[in-house]
DNA sequence: TGTACATCAGTGAACGCGCGTTCACTGATGTAC
DNA sequence: TGTACATCAGTGAACGCGCGTTCACTGATGTAC
């Protein structure tokens, strides 16, 4: 079924592989603006030359991890914004789901994070379009949830933003939690669960009351 | 009544101020773990020796970079996040506080944006206890806001997050602003603005229902 | 199936360059008397 | 006030090193017949 590649083919995309790997734990203790060519083609164990046959630069190289970190994140998105179970449920499995995917992928998050507003342009580029596509996305998701199917598109891309923010925070307290000591990981991990769950629920409630407006509760007047 | 330096000294503080200084310019474009020694007394006109009579490394630069980027900010946010006004009050005057500091320091905050999370860890660890020390100092003003004074301190402090996050975002946005051509620049300025003014009206009223609970006000049950 | 030629991923030598750090120094400023 | 000595911010030469990029190359793989 799938599209047997020539064995040039098939090695060359081996190398790329490597390279974009090795980077990748380079970049665990560097930002991209000072990873080097050569330490990446080291790394690997190819000529420094080998590197051009599949980046221009390392920017370039920047701008593939940015694709292989977010691209494929788009579908679990989707299906975790999606309106099933109540919204505490909804919150729960939003915040697993981006401990599981910190704990699966921490190098990208890392990365991620590191670049979004690192000193390489294009890669900080990337980031924002594949982030500005979360937006959309979960903004389509609000439209189709009965909570706020009826605010204003501009309303619900506000909250999305806001919900992707809030996600890029999270994925990072759980990444700091992932560094420390051993004996306190647990622990940390825990923390900020409970914390990301709070925020969520605090926001949860905000939008909750978005059209209602300030007076709509039980509570006095300011 | 200033306590006056000798000549020696003075001199000493002037090289200093202008070693920072020519660092902050040229991390406009570029992150701090990729500056060069030589590159910042380059711009000065110094020698590259003369370096090490005022810091150890570029890290350590970077660190003291951090003091002045956010240690002066620490009675701002206090005054910004006092209890006067209304709540809508209140939020314009933070996002117009966020605007105007960012329009003041463009590089101080690019470079807080970026080394947050960049390559090295002393700085990013300076930045991690200046931002500690300001969601300390909202949890503070919280409690002494009747609003959420009968709050846990748990809760408060997890809501001074959540506010030191969203500053963090709405600042960096504003810097993207600035960043437009001219011709788009007081529009985009506009559009953070009013999109950070909703995000925190938003919190707000999550805020405002909080104790209350999500069968407060008059929507359905979920 | 076999042959002759084309393609192209990876090689290895070479280049000029800027880097961080060392060291002994200079000469203006500071201090003790 | 003047003198003799101490301090120390900034200098400039020198070092060894790794960098990105160029170039002509090799030899396995691919293709046309």
């Amino acid at each position: 079924m799938s599209h047997t590649l020539g064995i040039r083919q098939a090695q060359k995309q081996k190398t790329r592989r490597a390279l974009l790997d090795a980077a990748l734990e380079l970049l665990e203790e560097q930002s991209l603006s000072s990873l080097g060519l050569r330490e990446v083609t080291r790394a690997v164990g190819v000529a420094p030359t080998a590197f051009y046959r599949h980046f221009r630069s390392t920017a370039d190289l920047g701008v593939a991890l940015v694709e292989e970190a977010l691209g494929s994140l788009h579908p679990t998105i989707r299906t975790t914004v999606s309106a099933t179970g109540d919204s505490e449920e909804r919150i729960a499995r939003a915040v697993e789901l981006i401990a599981g995917h910190v704990d699966e992928y921490p190098a990208h998050v890392r990365f991620i994070a590191r670049e979004r507003h690192g000193g390489v342009q294009s890669v900080r580029r990337a980031i924002r379009e594949q982030l500005a596509r979360f937006t959309g996305e979960v903004g389509q998701a609000l439209a189709e949830d009965p909570a706020s199917a009826d605010w204003s598109e501009d309303d619900r891309l506000m909250l999305a933003q806001l919900y992707v923010d809030q996600m890029l925070v999270t994925a990072s307290l759980f990444l700091e939690a992932l560094e420390a000591e051993a004996g306190a990981r647990e622990r940390e991990r825990e923390r900020v669960t409970r914390l990301a769950t709070r925020q969520m629920r605090l926001i949860g409630l905000g939008r909750r009351y978005w059209l209602v407006g300030p007076a709509g509760g039980g509570g006095s007047a300011s």
